[in-house]
DNA sequence: TGCCGTGATCTGTGATCACAGTTAGGGTGG
DNA sequence: CCACCCTAACTGTGATCACAGATCACGGCA
């Protein structure tokens, strides 16, 4: 191992193959809601916008289906769920169980450098939404981030897994209403949650940090639940 | 809709894929604790032992992948991840609060078939634990098909859905090692926390049942734990 | 005018081929 | 006798072809 100390800055090259480029595109699609429930998919369409060969879209969607954030109807097509107001309310449930678990654990267990992140976070998302005209994907974005930015603090890989699969659900349902319902954003709610969990992840108050998050998602969820949009 | 009547009876045949079949397949033997961490997995000779073609193979394999059940290393080879201690910690925290969580909602919102199934499938795992020579591979069967009869009584088929996902990773780890050490099941632990379980669902008890199921995994993972053969 | 058969065109699924990269093993040079 | 190299046999990834089934629009029959 006689190299030149110059060779010791390179990094890995991160070696993406295009399924997994794929699986990240329309993953983001989905948890951004700009694919919305019942809509089809199409492989070779969607091969054709990404400029690669059906393949690499195959194992994008068999992913996706396997994580249920697509599905394949018996008819041979994709398409994303359709999702009933049981179904919408279950989620929820399991949402406010698990994400109020990881904000509990981040209470607990958050370094310094977390508390930093989600500071930023919390305070990008509050600024844009205080604009006169909000950019909604830029405050979909935001959100997101603040939301990710705490359950990291928890410092369980998998249960932020989990989470993520929770989202790539609840994305088309609930970005793609937040889209159509700019009001939602101005009123205020979310921001309010946000700084409540915040200050209670600074405080080591799990508790707390628990019933913000739950406040924060089943207040979108009622919102949604009440505009009655979904399916029977 | 005027048919013959004899055509009421059909029922819509189901039309699994192979990708599916395959799934299926690589992931019992995954759960049962078959394949263990670190065992390579080739493609094309697993195809060969499904007697298809590798792409079914493929898909199966590329949704395990997704799942973190299967890993593909920078090498290109596909094997069962190895895990850590940590890892392994981490993935215990998580199923109990996760399968706790599951435990206590079946304790609220079991229906009577729900007490009924869970009390036959007790009843089974138990008879065959007090066998003079238990037959391993079955024992590990009726163990998943007690813990999963307690997770459906909670009715909501996104958490059983997790679940399924975190014993994909939890199977190769927990039942490998029960298969190398039938000790641990003569000792009766998981017989007396599924008892408990049994009866703190029953009485509406969720508390108990929360406490129960994670006595029973947090059991067997300091058994594991203490044995120290996992990686570094 | 209303309905049903029919064919062109689309769907996902599966098999096969091509390729770059890795690995393991046998042989050769020191 | 050990170390090295080189080749042959693998690995997963991607593209392409083939196929059964579903959809939809058009045209003819009632």
């Amino acid at each position: 191992m006689n190299l030149p100390a110059a060779l010791n800055l390179v990094e890995p090259l991160d070696r993406q193959t295009l399924g997994e480029r794929a699986y990240a595109k329309l993953a983001d699609l989905l948890i951004s809601g700009r694919l919305a429930p019942g809509e089809k998919l199409s492989l070779r369409a969607a091969a054709d916008v990404l400029g690669v060969s059906i393949m690499p879209v195959r194992e994008a969607v068999s992913r996706l289906v396997a994580d249920k954030a697509l599905e394949v109807t018996p008819n041979r097509a994709v398409r994303v769920p359709l999702m009933s107001a049981a179904q919408f309310r279950d989620l929820t449930k399991v949402r406010i169980a698990i994400e109020g678990h990881a904000a509990a654990q981040a209470a607990l267990h958050r370094s310094n450098s977390d508390l930093v992140s989600i500071a930023s976070a919390e305070e990008a998302m509050k600024a844009e939404s205080l604009l006169p005209a909000p950019d909604l994907p830029r405050a979909v974005e935001l959100n997101k981030t603040f939301h990710f930015a705490v359950y990291e603090a928890a410092h369980s890989p998998i249960l932020v897994e989990i989470i993520r699969a929770l989202w790539l659900k609840a994305g088309p349902v609930i970005n793609l209403d937040l889209r159509a319902n700019p009001e939602r954003l101005a009123k205020g709610d979310a921001i309010r949650f946000h700084a409540d969990v915040r200050q209670a992840i600074a405080a080591g108050n799990s508790g707390a940090a628990l019933d913000g998050i739950a406040a924060d998602i089943s207040g979108a969820a009622d919102f949604i639940l009440s505009r009655g949009g979904l399916a029977g």
